[in-house]
DNA sequence: GTAAACTAGTTTGTAACGCAAACCGATAAG
DNA sequence: CTTATCGGTTTGCGTTACAAACTAGTTTAC
């Protein structure tokens, strides 16, 4: 008794240490982006990205959502404008899966 | 005229040249794993990969769909036994992905 | 015998995701 | 007024990854 948990083989946890969130190659892009500019507005993310709008809109919420970058709206000249930058923990996160992902490559035999 | 195509802004080819087949984490593990083992069996990399049976089934089934690897199945004394093994061209899209990651990751400064 | 449990996987159902088209509110031009 | 343009956001849809459920066959228990 105790438990009589009919166990899955499900409490198997993948040995995988990777942020989805990151890991996206739309989001790879806009991240290591704004990793180099410290920050960025979405017109051009948009032209060095070649996403169309949609798309970059949707991944800058995602990366918002996981606190990877902040995003600014102001109106310039009565026009609206989207500034993004890359907050520490969104620095953290590519620096870790950068780490995650040379050790993982580099050992692999040439 | 000749096209009046109301062109979208969908003619902008996104900036990304990954293979997703092998950027897909639990692949990128199979396939790394075979990359080093040269041929496992399914058991094997059951154990080592930690997926649900489930889905390393439908993982190799993708990674033969793409032609990365092949699979063998015979009987050893009445137990049906799953080979894998990774193609050539398996190894060429794995290196491949290797220095299109690893060429992206190394620039960004530390 | 036949039933229960185990082995080695495959198939199915579902929630989440990525994508581009469609849409929206505001400004500018004709 | 109407039309087009700008700077994005939301919607709709096909695809995917995941684990649960299932299958086919084998060994063990009774």
């Amino acid at each position: 008794m105790g438990s009589n948990l009919e166990k899955n083989q499900s409490d198997k946890e993948p040995k995988i240490e990777l942020d989805r969130v990151i890991h996206e190659p739309a989001r790879l892009l806009i991240v290591t982006h704004l990793y180099v500019l410290d920050s960025a507005d979405f017109l051009f993310l948009l032209s060095q990205t070649g996403l169309t709008k949609g798309n970059l809109s949707s991944h800058l919420s995602k990366l918002e959502t996981a606190g990877y970058v902040e995003i600014h709206k102001e109106f310039i000249e009565k026009i609206p404008h989207t500034m993004l930058t890359l907050t520490n923990a969104g620095r953290e996160a590519l620096m870790q899966y950068r780490s995650y992902m040379q050790e993982m490559l580099n050992k692999l035999p040439s």
